[in-house]
DNA sequence: AAAATAAAAACGAACGTTCGTTCGTTTTCA
DNA sequence: TGAAAACGAACGAACGTTCGTTTTTATTTT
C-alpha cells in the first residue's frame, strides 16, 4: 500500500502555536540572541528537543512570527472602518483606533527593531512586497474619496502617516524612565496628530 | 616609598579607542550578541585578553560607544548654525544639514535600536537627562525668534521633528529591497519636511 | 645620557558554561 | 498499527571571562 500524504486537519499544531507564543513573549522580552531554545523549550512545556519536531531552526520560529503576529492584518481593517467625511476627521479617527489597538502589543515596534538589528530587515523585505499592494489603495482611496486632503503622493502619505507611529512611539521608549518624560505634555499624541494635519507653520493671515 | 598614584596622559588609550571602533562596526554590520569578543579582537588587531585591559567586559564597550557615537553631539552645533529668517526655512535648513549629517552615519539609528532591543534602552534612558536640557533651549529659541511658529511646546516641538528623522530612516529601512522602493518620489524627504511644515490638509479657501 | 624599575599593555591558552542542534527511544494520537 | 509528537541525554562548537606570563612603555635613578 503506497503511502499517500493526506491533508489532515493536524491536531498537533497547538503545540506549533504554543511554542511561538512563547518565543514571541522572550523575544519581546530579552531579544533574540538573548533568549536560548531552552528558555523557549521552558516556557512552551515542552521537551527542548520536540521543538525541533515544528520548528526546524531558531530563526524559523522567528520567521514565523514575524509573519504571524504582524499587526498589520489587526490594522488594515481599522483604518478601511475607520469613519470622518472630512480628512481631517479621518485621520484623527484611524489614528485613535491604531493607537489603541497597538496599546493591546504595545511592545510591537520591537519586532520590528530585532529584524532590523539582528536580520538586516530581510524578512520584513521579503513580504513587503505582499503588504504595501494592499495597503496602498486604501490610502490612495482616502486620497479620493476626502477632498480637503492635499495632492499627495500616495506612498509619501502612507509613510508619513506610519512614522507619525512610529516616532510617537520611540520617542516613548527613548523618554520613559527619563526626567524629560515628565515634561511630556498629556495630550501628546493628541498634538502630534495636529502637527500632522496642519503642520507646525503658522498660516499667513 | 608609598606608591602615589599619579594622573599621567596615558598614551595606551588609542587602543581603547581602536576597540571601540572595531567593536562599532561590527555592532552596526550584526547586532550585540551576534558580535564575540573574538571578533571584536580580531578587528582591532589585538589579543583577546588584551581587550580586557581597557574594558571590564562587554557590555561596557556598548556603554562607552552609545555615550562617545553618538550623533547628538555633532547634531546640535548643525541646529544652532542653520540659518534662516522664517521658522520654514530655518527648519528646512537645519533638517537639510541633519539629513546630510546623518548620511555619513548611516547606520547611527541601529545603535538605538539594539539599545532598545538588547538593554531596553536603559543606557539611553540614563544620560537623556543629560542631552535634553542642552537640546530643549535651542527648540524654545528657535519658537521665540521665528515669528510664523505656531505656539507648541517645545517638547512637543522636539519630538516631532526628531520623529519625522526617525519614521524616514526606518521606512527606508524596512523598504529597502523591496519593489515598492521603485515607487517612491526622488523628492521623498522635502515632500516629508513639507508635511511637517504644513500638514497633509488643505488649507480652507 | 644610560641604566634601572615599576606600571601598563599585550598575549593566548585554558576555564567553565551555555549555545543550537542531533539522535535514538518512548509515548501519544489518529 | 503506523505516523506524529514528545522526550532528554549527548555532541561539538562557541561564548565571555580569567589568569599567569611576557613585552612594551614611561618614569625615575644613576
Amino acid at each position: 500500500m503506497p503511502a499517500k500524504t493526506k491533508e489532515v486537519p493536524k491536531k498537533g499544531d497547538v503545540t506549533r502555536l504554543t511554542i511561538e507564543k512563547a518565543a514571541y513573549e522572550l523575544f519581546m522580552e530579552q531579544g533574540y540572541h538573548a533568549t536560548s531554545m531552552r528558555q523557549i523549550s521552558e516556557r512552551a512545556k515542552l521537551a527542548l528537543g520536540g521543538i525541533y519536531n515544528h520548528f526546524s531552526n531558531k530563526e524559523e520560529i522567528f520567521k514565523a512570527i514575524i509573519i504571524d503576529r504582524h499587526p498589520y492584518k489587526r490594522i488594515l481593517p481599522l483604518i478601511l472602518a475607520a469613519e470622518g467625511d472630512t480628512a481631517e476627521e479621518f485621520i484623527h479617527n484611524s489614528a485613535q483606533a491604531l493607537v489603541s489597538e497597538l496599546g493591546k502589543q504595545p511592545d510591537f515596534l520591537k519586532l520590528m527593531f530585532i529584524e532590523i538589528v539582528e536580520f538586516d530587515a530581510q524578512h520584513v523585505n521579503l513580504f513587503m512586497d505582499e503588504i504595501v499592494p494592499q495597503i496602498l489603495p486604501v490610502f490612495e482611496k482616502v486620497a479620493k474619496v476626502r477632498k480637503n486632503l492635499r495632492n499627495l503622493h500616495p506612498v509619501i502619505l502612507l509613510r508619513s502617516f506610519l512614522g507619525m507611529f512610529f516616532s510617537y512611539y520611540i520617542m516613548e521608549l527613548l523618554l520613559k524612565g527619563s526626567a524629560v518624560a515628565m515634561l511630556l505634555p498629556k495630550n501628546s499624541f493628541e498634538q502630534i496628530v495636529d502637527i500632522y494635519l496642519h503642520g507646525v507653520i503658522k498660516e499667513s493671515k
